[in-house]
DNA sequence: ATGAAAGCGCTAACAC
DNA sequence: GTGTTAGCGCTTTCAT
């Protein structure tokens, strides 16, 4: 027994399953084969009486094709991943949004696995094999030796949103940390501060590990500064309060934190306002990333943006190249940051009685010219 | 010309197309037919020694099962779909993480597709048709009679996360906005508050719809309380502090604004602060769903949490549920809403001289019980 | 321009 | 327990 349900394209079996009109039923409906059907419906070489006999019998039928089996036939999915370790980080989020524009606007549908919470990133590249894509990118929080063979092997191609080590031959859209160290210690020497707290991310995650270093590379080369370094646990919030804590609970306390991100700096400035210290007055805090939320919360952020959106947008466009023409050579590109000061510093030196500055609502959110 | 990469999965042919290593090849690498090969894979009757062959074999080969090709013959994708309008905002995230521990624990991969950029909700359910996933999760922003058809027969199962008009027959999660709105208003009366503006999202969405008719019939309640409403463009901090700025433009100011929800609320704040108005002095704040924000920013904003995780979970369960059962029933599954005061609000009466309350930080957002 | 038929990679009857 | 075979729904030669 078979139970018609609409006009539409699904009808009920006794077993309760769900069937599907297929392409064989329309031509069986238009009168034609299936070959024609399938020419007519593709836009094929057909004549205009056929595709009108099609067109129609698919539209009366609630014909859609099915994607499982064309992704067979053809050999592609039309499918895009983005794969992500923290989706709870904003600046991910922005990311996709520019990918999911570019995709989108070549026919891709984007799919986002976000790694972290059922499985790392290494399952998510291996997982690749299954051809559930035809490509994909992907912002890894650790490279490890396993992640980079898997990659080199990967049977789609895979965009990095992040760095790799330089002999890695894959597309590549790292951040610039040394440079976004850079600015913000200079930034600091200009405020007139000189005893600085880093509050990194996990030192052994790749942006933890260059952000480290291009801090101490900044710090090196101005050697009035000096310098201490506390990990937190991860890029949150929570984090970066509780290692900003331990930073400033020495016996001597400095005069500015640089925190890996715009999370834990965050963190940091309620962990200084809960001390007591005033946020610019006492301290200066300085966040990575430039998120929204740099702008939302007050002190305002002083942050360095790493150019999250045009990162992700440059990521797809390569990808789509990549897929477009595999053989072509590796490309890395880089995306120039740029400092964002906001409340939480002074853009001199501090004021004399640590009044914060006035500040206009930062909630357009706009980018600054690079 | 065939050239081989590695000992991988995936060799390279002269047209630079990468050609995977398929059952076949396993099986005649093991000595074995496919079927005893699909079979000793797939944990199926078979011997202990041609398991081991064609284990050994599909390791030697780098062999990963193609999961197009299963989808098409199983009938099923293994992946679920949560759809989404609005990205941007945290609580979609929350969802979303709850979503994914529910399903991949169940084996199936999460697909996010973010309508509003590309698509609508209609064109997404409908591609439902296209047999990409086994079933959807969706939160839509605006249910239309368009919407409601599409869902009524769409192909597989669909779980509403939201509210749909009572005789939609399908599983929904949807939120309390009549308890929400009634217990912000009880705590604003508690609070000596008594001239409320309403800063709703767009009324002509279902949550816009929802909070505003749950915030005036709350209202009602309370004969003393003097209410307007005005709308914001979107649920955004951006749309909501240029809101707020509206209806605190008029000659007469408010003692509270009833944000609905905590971006919007968050934009109130910044919007009064920037007229001079101490939060919660001289006016009051709150905002819906309880998200990280609230309490991340200062003053901490009060807010009514609708429960996005247990949420997301449930719909998540609902949807398993339907997809083992087809034919069961409609579900629907109410979550309780539950208040959280912070700072942007005062526990009982307003201090006389409009000193904020002392607080502590609220980092480890904490849900209430309810 | 159209139809018959092969086959993408896999699983599941069915026969042995 | 294992091999042979059919076929999931579609696209694409290859003839006609």
């Amino acid at each position: 027994m078979v139970v018609w349900l609409t006009a539409g394209n699904v009808y009920n079996t006794q077993r309760g399953a769900l069937v599907r009109v297929t392409i064989t039923q329309v031509a069986a409906h238009a009168g034609v084969s299936v070959a024609s059907a399938s020419r007519a419906l593709n836009g094929q070489a057909a004549s205009a009486k056929t595709v009108a006999k099609v067109q129609h019998a698919a539209e009366e039928l609630g014909y859609v094709a099915d994607a499982t089996a064309q992704s067979l036939k053809r050999g592609r999915t039309n499918q895009l991943a983005y794969a992500v370790a923290d989706i709870g980080n904003p600046v991910y989020i922005e990311m996709m949004t520019a990918i999911e524009r570019v995709v989108s606007a070549s026919g891709y549908r984007l799919v986002m696995s976000s790694t972290g919470t059922s499985s790392s990133s290494v399952d998510v590249v291996r997982d690749l094999g299954r051809g559930y894509v035809d490509g994909m990118i992907l912002s890894p929080l650790r490279v490890t030796d396993e992640l980079l063979a898997v990659l080199a092997k990967a049977p789609v191609p895979v965009v990095v949103l992040g760095r790799l080590p330089d002999d890695a031959s894959l597309d590549t859209v790292p951040a610039d940390s040394f440079t976004a160290m850079r600015l913000v210690v200079e930034h600091l020497v200009a405020e007139g501060r000189g005893d600085i707290a880093f509050v990194n991310g996990p030192s052994d995650t790749t942006p933890g590990a260059f952000r480290r270093d291009g801090f101490a590379a900044a710090v090196v080369a101005h050697p009035a500064i000096s310098a201490r370094s506390v990990d937190a646990d991860d890029f949150t919030i929570t984090a970066g309060y509780a290692a900003a804590r331990r930073a400033l609970h020495d016996d001597h306390r400095p005069d500015a934190i640089v925190a890996a991100n715009d999370l834990i700096g965050i963190g940091a400035i309620r962990a200084a306002e809960d001390l007591g210290l005033a946020v610019p007055g006492d301290i200066t805090v300085t966040g990575v990333d430039n998120t929204e939320l740099a702008g939302v919360i007050r002190p305002g952020l002083t942050s360095v943006d790493l150019g999250a959106e045009e990162r992700g947008r440059v990521a797809a466009e390569l990808l789509l190249a990549r897929i477009a023409e595999p053989e072509r050579p590796a490309h890395t590109v880089a995306v120039a940051p740029a400092l964002v000061v906001r409340g939480s510093s002074h853009a001199r030196s501090p004021n004399p009685a640590g009044t914060p500055d006035s500040e206009a609502p930062d909630l357009n959110n706009e980018r600054p010219a690079r």
